[in-house]
Order: structure tokens, then C-alpha cells, then sequence
DNA sequence: GCAAGGTC
């Protein structure tokens, strides 16, 4: 009997072959640099047999339209796009590698697929199922079924084969066809409707894709929070307590408690909080807890979580990061880059990839640190794509330099982490109470930093507090009514945006990065330091889109959802393919008529756009940028860095300028706060800065009783029915409000 | 000149 097996990649075929083998195998070449043949002898279930063991480099197969469509834009209705037939063929670039599993086909009487176990896998294998049948279209094709590359399971995969599952190459086929057909249609739309717009470049391309318009969705819906936010006022009250050191010369200990209302949007009802404070002058131990505390060490490392953690410090993009593990891992010095899988198979021999890292000078220390008996068992997270492991060095690289140092280090620095223990610590929560309100602070004494020794991009902080007991009682250092502005949220950083695209299954594991690069590439978004903005285009696509009233949104990650849900639902039999592929149809075509019919509506909203956009360019370089568009806020128009954030925003519409970030809370201690004159302990706090509106009206009374004028307030909302006074003299009076129940 | 999904 004569065998040929087919892996969905040569280094799967390399790793299957040396397992079956033994490692005795002969080597050919093929027509592709990269794919080879091995030649040799397994024992199967049915008997000892000949072995061809070859690859594939992924999808073997292009889906395209028949016909001059697939050229012409402009001789064919866009709607024929939705009905037309698609063909498959095999790309130019793939040639050698079909030509040689149909060569080698002709010799085999089993044709065996050992492609991964995921959905588009099993396509894979239908495709290449498909093409060796027209050779030879009796060949038997078995399929086999591996949840780890060890050997158990590869020859147990060998010795029981299973067969093609058609539910998920059928999912597939209509998923493909799903994307070309609307990615095209709408695309052609677009690109042909809005060309009146880009002088400069009539080839621009405006691309729609169910994957990379929810992507710039999301970057245009935080742009969106960020412009119409409104700034709130709010009020906090801020505590801390000072401690002297037994050593004279050290600097004294200083806690800050923390408001357990953390802050409040009335005014008034800060004070009564606050005033009740000042009454009761000191502040009451009420509860310590203390116990053990431990910041866990990471899970072994996917593709996403890399991509996730690697932007934000290593400051490269996504598209970055993984270009650069592909070059890794095919230097071999990274495991597969692409998985799904946050846990190592019980058989994984950690200690010889440990032993390879201890000659580093910078990680060298740790690992010899984990050879000599810190090693502790990874934790098991709680995804495996029985395809592959997490990523990990798979031998110790000291040719690296730049960025691919970088990458690398931080791949074994993550691996070391997964294989010490936990950090360890000591954690002390303290309650105090005055007058009727809560604050806590928090200590934190680390006792064992353990894996964050290695894994250097994690921090954890120790926070000193004092010895407190039960009941203790002592005077605050400063006790402060403090106003401050809620700010706007922050713009999208790229490991924020991935988050959000994995939480809404946009794209995969390995392909997340590459629409996020894609709405970068047609001028939808750009990149200022870590954050994602959207240029002038993408706002008036998405814009505009929102306001068409169509069924379903197509900037939002709904369809997309449903489009994965129909897929899973073919898998498992409950919808059939062609029912999935005709309702999808059906619903994006109708949506595609109204669209064209409201198209108006997009061209309006990229006409205010863009005007907007040029008036804020102070006129003239309106073209600047790629495509003739504005780049809004983009530093193309020498306007600088963070042009956008000011640059005309909110032009009548009474919107703030400079909402500034950060600053929360600081005001209110200015005049006459903190000079600790008057009573001693606790210094004066700040006077409350009452507005017109907010102060008080009626007669009477003071805290200092002095000459100033006081009168007398009823706020029965705010202070539960109880009445306050309020010294108005603002410049000379004390500040202080008295209860009076 | 369109998509998204594999992989090098």
C-alpha cells in the first residue's frame, strides 16, 4: 500500500515524519523552496505501507468571480456581484505545490490528510481532497484526527484514521464566499461613489470587508465618546495621615486613605460628608484585615495575548510583532506563532529549554535560578487548539539584534515567568472612620517577587502603611474637600482594539493584526504615539453609515457575530450551508440595494467631514496626506502632534477646549486651605468653592463665631432633613460649616 | 483595483 500524506505546513510535515519514521526518512525536494517529501515505511492498522509524507503552505486555493466581473468594474451591475459564479483556483504562487500533490498522487492508494484539527483546516483538507480526485478519483482519503504534535498521539492518529468532516469544510466554502461577495460589492460602492472625492489618486481604493469595518467601528465610536464627552464636576474628600520614624533622620511615612464614596456629583452632600469629618477631628481605627496576598504569574503565551501585551511595552504595532515571530520561528528560534493554546502538554520537557537560556547575561541568572529548583509547573489556562503549543524558545538565540531582540526576549522572559512561582505578599487593608465616613488605605509588603524577577513587564508595587490597631485613634495631616472634573475617555490603544476585536470575534488569532494594519493602509485611522485615531474618511464612512436605517449595522460587530454563530450552527448540523449562504445573501444584497439608494446620506456626511476638516486646516493643505484627503489632526499638516484634540473641535457647539487628562481633584485647596491656622490638628481644609447657585441663603451662625456673617440653609434632600450653616465671608471668615441637628 | 482565511 502506498501513502500520501499532506500537512497543512512543512514544518508540521517535517515534525509528523521524524514521529512516524523515527526519523528514517529520505528527503525530496518539490517544486517550492519550502515544501518537502519524505519517503518512508509505517506500520498502519491495515498493514505496513510506503510513505510520502509532503505540505501545503495554508489555503491551496483562491476563490474569484467567473467572467469578465472579476475584472470590470464598470461594465456589470454591482448587484450581479451577490448571484454571479465564484470559481476556485489554485494561485500562481501555490503551482509547484499542486503540481506536485497531483504528481505524487498518481503513486498513492490512500491519500491521508494531516492538516490542523481547526474548521479551516478540515477546508483545507477538503480542497486538497478535491484536487487529488481529479487525478485520481477513486483514491480512498482518510483523515487524521492529533491533539498534540507528541508521538502518542501522532501515531495513534496514524493507526485510526477518521474521515473529512464536510459540516466544517462546507462552513468554510460558505464563509469564503460570504466575504468575496459582499467585500466586493461594497467595496466597488464605495470606491466608485465617494471617487469624486480624491482628486489625487482615482485608483483609491475604499474598501469594505466584515472584519475590518467593525474594526475601524470601534475607532471611530471611542472618537466619538472623546468629542461628545461632557466634563461633570464632582467632589472628593481626601485624608492622610503623617507618621514620624523612630530614626530621626528618615523621612516620615505618609498614608493617603482612600473616601469610600470615592466622590460624589452634589455638591452639598460632599459637605455634610466632609463636615462631619471636620467635626469628629480625628479618625478611628475600625478594621484591620491582614492576610497573605499573591500576584499570580501569567498564562503560557497565545498568538492574541502576545500581540495584547507585546504592543503595549514593547511600543510595536500588532502586524509588527507577528512579522517578526514568523521570522523567529523560522529561524527556529520561537515555537509556532500562531495558537490558540495557553497550556503546555503534561509530557512538555521544560528544564532543557530552561537549561539552553541560563548562558544569557541579562535572563541567564533566572533560569539557572529555575534549574536549581525555583521551577514550578506553568499554569493551565483554559484554551488548546490541540494544534499547537504556547509559544515558547525553542533554542537560545544571541545573533538577535533590535526589534527581533527584543521580541525574542520577551518571549523567553514570559516562558521563565510561566515556569517560577507566584509573586508573594503580605496585604493590610485598614478601615478608619470620622465623623460618619469611611476611608481605607492599603499596604502591601512584597515578601517573594519570584517570577517578576524575570518577568520584567509586570509591576507590583509594595505600599508601606503603619502599625495600626483596632480602636486606634490619631489626627489626620490633611483632611481636604477637593473638586475635581471627570475627563474623557482615552483613545484606543492597539492592544485595546484587540481586546475588543477577540471579545466581539472579529478576525482570528492570526489575522487580527492584519486588519488592523488594513484600516491603517486605506487612510481610515492613523497611529499618534500608542493611540488609534480616525482620520477624516473613516469618521465619514462610519458616520454616515450610522445614519442610514438599515436592518443591521455594518460598522458594528453584530453581523460579524452572526456570520461566526451561522457557521458554528452549520458545523454542528443544525443550519444547512446553502440555507446560511442563501439567508446572508439575501440580507446583504437588500441591505446593498438601500444602501445605493441612500447613498446620499454618505456623501453628505463625508461633504460635512470633510469640509469641517478643511476649515479646521486653517484652508489650503486640505490635499496634504495620501489620496488628497485631510488628515485630521495627523501630524502630515504640521499642525503637531495631538493637532486634533483642539483643532476646532466642538466649533459651536459649545464644547470645552483642552479637556485636560489627569487633572482630577486638585482644586479647591487653594485659597486659605491647608495653613493649618485657627484650631491646630487638622489643618483648616480648603474653602468649599461655592458658587452662586450652590450657596446657601438665610441667617445665622458660624464654626468660629466670630464676626462673620452666617446664614442658615435647609437642604432637606441633602442632609436628610437637618440643618447646616455656612460662614460666607469668604476672605476673612473661617471657612467652617456647623451641624445643627 | 474588492474579502478573510490559511502560511512563508
Amino acid at each position: 500500500m502506498r501513502v500520501l500524506c499532506v500537512a497543512e505546513k512543512p514544518s508540521a510535515a517535517k515534525a509528523i515524519a521524524s514521529i512516524l519514521s523515527q526519523s528514517s526518512y529520505t528527503i525530496r525536494p518539490t517544486g517550492d523552496d519550502h515544501v518537502k517529501n519524505y519517503d518512508f515505511t509505517y506500520n498502519f492498522s491495515t498493514g505496513p505501507a510506503s510513505v510520502v509524507m509532503t505540505a501545503l503552505k495554508g489555503h491551496l486555493l483562491e476563490l474569484s468571480f467567473e467572467g469578465g466581473i472579476n475584472k470590470s468594474w464598470y461594465d456589470y451591475p454591482l448587484e450581479d456581484l451577490f448571484f454571479t459564479p465564484v470559481i476556485k483556483t489554485v494561485s500562481n504562487h501555490l503551482q509547484p505545490i499542486a503540481d506536485n500533490l497531483k504528481s505524487e498522487v498518481r503513486r498513492a492508494d490512500v491519500l491521508f490528510i494531516w492538516t490542523d484539527g481547526d474548521r479551516e483546516g478540515e477546508a483545507i483538507g477538503g480542497d486538497v481532497a478535491d484536487l487529488c480526485r481529479s487525478v485520481k478519483p477513486n483514491i480512498t482519503v482518510w483523515r487524521a484526527h492529533f491533539s498534540s504534535m507528541l508521538a502518542p498521539a501522532i501515531h495513534s492518529a496514524a493507526r485510526n484514521h477518521i474521515e473529512l468532516d464536510m459540516k466544517q469544510v462546507e462552513a468554510v466554502r460558505t464563509r469564503s464566499e460570504l466575504d468575496l461577495r459582499i467585500g466586493a460589492a461594497y467595496t466597488r460602492l464605495q470606491t466608485m461613489q465617494l471617487k469624486g472625492f480624491f482628486t489625487m489618486d482615482q485608483r483609491k481604493i475604499i474598501s469594505y470587508g466584515s472584519c475590518q469595518f467593525p474594526t475601524l467601528g470601534f475607532v471611530v465610536d471611542r472618537y466619538l465618546q472623546v468629542e461628545n464627552f461632557r466634563p461633570e464636576q464632582f467632589w472628593k474628600i481626601t485624608m492622610t495621615y503623617q507618621q514620624d520614624r523612630e530614626q530621626p533622620n528618615e523621612a516620615p511615612l505618609n498614608t493617603t486613605f482612600t473616601w469610600r464614596r470615592n466622590h460624589l456629583f452634589e455638591h452639598w452632600t460632599s459637605f455634610i460628608c466632609f463636615e462631619s469629618c471636620v467635626q469628629a477631628r480625628t479618625a478611628t481605627v475600625t478594621n484591620i484585615k491582614s492576610k497573605a496576598t499573591s500576584k499570580w504569574k501569567p498564562l503560557p503565551l497565545t498568538t492574541v495575548e502576545m500581540q495584547k501585551v507585546a504592543c503595549k511595552v514593547l511600543r510595536l504595532s500588532g502586524a509588527r510583532i507577528m512579522s517578526i515571530a514568523e521570522e523567529l520561528y523560522t529561524k527556529g528560534s520561537i515555537s509556532y506563532p500562531r495558537t490558540e493554546t495557553d497550556q503546555f502538554d503534561q509530557g512538555f520537557d521544560f528544564m532543557s529549554l530552561i537549561n539552553q537560556q541560563t548562558q544569557d547575561s541579562s535572563w541567564g541568572e533566572y533560569a539557572q535560578l529555575l534549574r536549581d529548583g525555583e521551577f514550578e509547573r506553568p499554569r493551565f489556562g483554559k484554551n488548546n487548539d490541540k494544534a499547537h503549543p504556547p509559544i515558547h524558545p525553542t533554542s537560545y538565540d544571541s545573533s538577535l539584534t533590535g526589534d527581533n531582540k527584543r521580541v525574542y526576549e520577551f518571549i523567553v522572559r514570559r516562558f521563565l515567568g510561566c515556569c517560577w512561582k507566584n509573586a508573594l505578599g503580605h496585604e493590610t487593608n485598614i478601615e478608619v472612620q470620622m465623623g460618619e465616613e469611611f476611608f481605607d488605605a492599603k499596604g502591601l509588603v512584597i515578601l517573594e517577587r519570584n517570577y517578576l524577577e524575570v518577568y520584567t513587564y509586570d509591576k507590583w508595587n509594595g505600599n508601606e502603611v503603619p502599625e495600626f490597631h483596632d480602636g486606634d485613634v490619631f489626627t489626620p495631616a490633611q483632611l481636604n474637600l477637593e473638586q475635581g472634573t471627570t475627563t474623557a475617555p482615552k483613545f484606543l490603544t492597539e492592544s485595546d482594539l484587540i481586546t475588543l476585536m477577540e471579545k466581539n470575534e472579529i478576525g482570528t488569532d492570526a489575522t487580527i493584526a492584519e486588519h488592523i494594519q488594513k484600516i491603517i493602509d486605506r487612510k481610515y485611522v492613523f497611529k499618534e504615539t500608542q493611540y488609534f485615531k480616525p482620520l477624516t474618511l473613516g469618521i465619514a464612512l462610519i458616520t454616515g453609515y450610522n445614519q442610514i436605517d438599515l436592518e443591521h449595522s455594518l460598522s458594528k460587530p453584530a453581523l460579524r457575530r452572526q456570520m461566526e454563530a451561522d457557521l458554528k450552527a452549520i458545523c454542528e448540523g443544525s443550519k444547512s450551508s446553502l440555507e446560511v449562504r442563501n439567508d446572508s445573501i439575501r440580507k446583504y444584497s437588500d441591505m446593498f440595494s438601500h444602501l445605493k439608494c441612500d447613498f446620499r446620506v454618505i456623501n453628505q456626511s463625508m461633504e460635512a467631514h470633510f469640509r469641517e476638516a478643511e476649515d479646521n486646516s486653517n484652508g489650503g493643505d486640505s490635499s496634504s496626506g495620501g489620496g488628497g484627503f485631510f488628515n485630521r489632526g495627523n501630524g502630515n499638516n504640521n499642525r503637531g502632534a495631538g493637532g486634533n484634540s483642539s483643532n476646532g473641535r466642538g466649533r459651536g457647539r459649545g464644547r470645552g477646549r483642552g479637556r485636560g487628562r489627569g487633572e482630577t481633584a486638585t482644586r479647591g485647596s487653594g485659597r486659605g486651605g491647608n495653613t493649618g491656622r485657627g484650631r491646630g490638628s487638622p489643618s483648616f481644609p480648603a474653602r468649599p468653592n461655592t458658587s452662586t447657585n450652590d450657596a446657601p441663603t438665610g441667617t445665622k451662625l458660624c464654626y468660629c463665631n466670630k464676626d462673620c456673617a452666617t446664614r442658615k440653609v435647609n437642604k432637606n434632600n441633602a442632609n436628610r432633613g437637618r440643618s447646616f450653616y455656612v460662614c460666607p465671608v469668604v476672605d476673612s471668615g473661617c471657612g467652617f460649616f456647623e451641624w445643627i441637628d
